[in-house]
DNA sequence: TTGAAAGCGCTAACAC
DNA sequence: GTGTTAGCGCTTTCAA
C-alpha cells in the first residue's frame, strides 16, 4: 500500500479535478490491478475467475470512488443499452398508463431504464418510434398495443424486427398481432363471451357490441367472443365500431341509439364504455333500468364513476410485469419461444348492467 | 466512379454480410472520402466547411446505403445521449399522462426520445431513478412534479443534479421545487384566488379546501391563494389535507362532510375531485344543489363525468412542450437561466357549482 | 477544404 | 488468476 502511495493520492486527485467521475482506471489504479482485472471484479455475471482478495481490493476501490460505469462505453462494446422500450398507443389511456406501470416497476428492478413511446394512434408515428428505438439499441420493445395488418406498416416494421433482433435485442407483445413475436396477452376471447353471456342471462335480446377498429386484433378477438355467444343463442348481433377513444365510445352510442333501440350494450373497452355512459346521461336515459352497459379492461379509477361498471378485468400491471419478464428470460436465451400466453380474464359484475326494461316488474 | 467500382461493390457486399448495419466507414469509403470527412458532411450543425461536391457525394453515399449513426458511438464522445427523460409522481394521474403526452411530442419533433420515470409518489424511488438517469447521461431532466424540502432529499438531489449539469445536461421543474431550476409552470396562486372568488361570488361562505401533502410547494400556492381571497373577504378557512390521489380526495371529502357542513369545496385537483364527487354520490348529496365542488387542473376526460365539473384550466400538454423548448435552450446555450416561467390558467365554470341552498329560492 | 490520428470508457480475445 | 492488446463507431484536435 505505502509503496503505491503517492501516485495513488496523485491520480486520485487529478481524477476528481479532470473529470468529476471515476472511470474504470481510476478504480484499476487505485486498486492497484489491470483494467481487464477491474472490469471482471466488478462484473457480477462474469464468468471469469477473480481471486477473492483481488475482487475485494477493487470493490473497496470502486465503494470508495464512488464508481459507476459508464453505460454508454459499456453499450458500445455489448452492442445494446439497459434499455427498454414500451411502445402504446396512447399514454393518456388508463389501460396503457397501468401496463406501463407495471413493466416500469418490473423493469427498474432489474436495472433497466424505460422508454414510453405513445404513437397517439398513429402508425406513422408509431414507425418512426420503433426506427428511433432500433438504432439506440435498446435491449427490448414491448408492444403494449395492437399493429396494423397493412402491407407497408408490415414491411418496415419487419424490417425494424429484424434489425433488433440482429443486435440481440427482443420484441414482446401484449396485443394480438400478426408477427410471429412472443405474446402476453388478455383472453379476449373468452372475456367478450363472459359479458356476453352475463347480458343473455339476465334476460337481454337485444344486446349490441361497440367494437373497436376493424383493423386492430384485439377488437376482432373481443367481437369474436360475443359473435359467438350471440349466435348459439339465436340472438341477433349488431356492431358499430368506434376507435377506443372515449369520445368515439360517445358517437357510437348515439348512432345505436338512433338506429336501434338495444337494451344492452357491451363495449369493448372502458375507455369507450365511459363515452357510452356520458351519452346516455345525455339522453337522459337510465343505466341499468333503460340500457345496461358492460365494458372491458377494469380499468383504474372505475370505482369512482357511477353507476358502477359491469367488466372483464384485465390484470394490466401484471401484463406489463409479464412482458418484462418475458423479454428478461428472451435475453438471457432461456426463452426465445414466439408463443402466445393467455392471461386470464375475470367477469366484474357491478351497478351498470341489469334485468331489461320488460323483465324488471 | 469507375476506377473505384470493384473496390466499392466488394465493400458494399462485405457491409452488408459482416455487420448489416452500415457504419461511417463503408460511407466514406463508398464516397471516397475519409471518415473525417464524411463526419462532418453528415453532421448538420457542424461549422467547419465542406465542398458542396463533396458533401453532396457523402449525402448520396449515406442515403444509398440507407446509413443511420450509432447513438451510443455518438454520445460517446459528446457525453450526452439524445434522450430527455421526465419524471413524474404517477403515470396514472391524467395530469401527467397528459403532460407526458406534450413532452413526448415536442421531444420526438427535435429527434429526442422520451423516457419517463414514474416514482409512484415514493421519493426513494425517484432519487433511484434520477441516479441512473444522470449515470446514462441523458441530455436533459423534466421533473413534472414537485420535490420534497427535506433534507436527506434534497443533498441526494443536489448531488445528481450537479452531476447531470457536469456533463452539460440540463434539468426543468414544471412544479414548484426548492432548487434553484429553469421552471415553467402553472400559475397555482392566481388559479386558486380564481375558484375562490368564484364561489364567493355565488353567496357561499363557508368554503372548504382539499388540498395536497404540505410536503409540496404546488399544495402550498394553491392553498395561499385560497387563503388569500378568504381572508379578504373575511370568511374562514378550512383547509384538509389528500396526497393527490382519487380516494384520497374521496377520503377527504368524508372527513369534511363529518367535522364541518361546507356549502362548497375547492379541491386542489381534478383527480382527488372526482374522489370527492363520487363519495358526495355515496352519501346521497346532490352537486351542486347540497354542495358546490371545484376543482383545478381541468384534466381530460372530464366531459364525460356528471356533473361536468367547475375547475382551473392548466395547459399541461403546453407545459410539458414548454419544457422541452427550455431543455432545448438551455443546452444550447441560448437560455440558461434559472427563472420561473408562469403560464395562464383560466376558469372554467361549469355545472357543479352553483348558489348555495339558502340563495337558490 | 481535406485527412490522419487520437481517443471517449469499456469489454473480450488472446496470451502468459 | 492476471494482464496486454484491440477495438466498438464516432468526433475532434492538429497538421497539411
Amino acid at each position: 500500500m505505502s509503496r503505491t502511495a503517492s501516485p495513488a493520492r496523485r491520480e486520485r486527485r487529478s481524477a476528481a479535478t479532470r473529470r468529476k467521475l471515476p472511470i474504470l482506471s481510476d478504480v484499476a489504479q487505485q486498486a492497484a490491478v489491470s483494467l481487464t482485472t477491474a472490469s471482471r471484479a466488478l462484473d457480477p455475471d462474469n464468468s471469469h475467475p477473480v481471486s477473492d482478495r483481488t475482487r475485494a481490493r477493487v470493490l473497496a476501490a470502486a465503494t470508495r470512488l464512488a464508481y459507476r460505469p459508464n453505460p454508454m462505453a459499456r453499450a458500445l462494446r455489448t452492442r445494446r443499452v439497459p434499455t427498454i422500450a414500451i411502445v402504446v398507443h396512447d399514454v393518456t389511456d388508463p389501460y396503457f398508463a397501468e401496463i406501463v406501470r407495471g413493466a416500469t416497476a418490473a423493469a427498474s428492478s432489474r436495472g433497466f431504464l424505460t422508454v414510453v413511446c405513445s404513437s397517439d394512434r398513429d402508425p406513422l408515428t408509431e414507425l418512426r418510434y420503433v426506427e428511433m428505438l432500433s438504432l439506440s439499441r435498446v435491449s427490448g420493445v414491448i408492444f403494449a398495443g395492437g399493429g396494423l395488418d397493412e402491407a407497408h406498416y408490415r414491411r418496415r416494421m419487419g424490417d425494424y424486427a429484424r434489425s433488433i433482433a440482429h443486435y440481440g435485442g427482443a420484441i414482446v407483445a401484449l396485443a394480438p398481432r400478426s408477427e410471429r413475436w412472443p405474446a402476453e396477452m388478455p383472453d379476449n376471447r373468452a372475456g367478450a363471451r363472459l359479458v356476453t353471456q352475463h347480458l343473455l342471462a339476465l334476460g337481454h335480446v337485444r344486446i349490441a357490441m361497440i367494437s373497436g377498429p376493424a383493423t386492430l386484433r384485439t377488437s376482432r378477438e373481443r367481437e369474436l367472443g360475443y359473435l359467438e355467444v350471440m349466435e348459439g343463442a339465436g340472438a341477433d348481433a349488431v356492431v358499430v365500431r368506434a376507435d377506443f377513444t372515449t369520445a368515439g365510445g360517445a358517437a357510437a352510442m348515439a348512432r345505436l341509439l338512433a338506429d336501434r333501440s338495444p337494451s344492452a350494450v357491451f363495449v369493448a373497452s372502458d375507455t369507450m364504455a365511459l363515452g357510452a355512459l356520458a351519452e346516455l346521461r345525455r339522453q337522459g336515459l337510465g343505466v341499468p333500468e333503460d340500457v345496461s352497459v358492460a365494458g372491458f379492461d377494469d380499468i383504474p379509477g372505475l370505482e369512482f364513476i357511477h353507476p358502477r361498471l359491469t367488466t372483464v378485468h384485465v390484470p394490466m400491471a401484471e401484463l406489463g410485469a409479464a412482458g418484462v419478464q418475458r423479454l428478461m428470460r428472451y435475453l438471457e436465451g432461456d426463452d426465445t419461444s414466439t408463443t402466445t400466453r393467455l392471461h386470464a380474464v375475470e367477469l366484474m359484475v357491478r351497478e351498470s348492467t341489469g334485468r331489461p326494461r320488460g323483465e324488471d316488474s
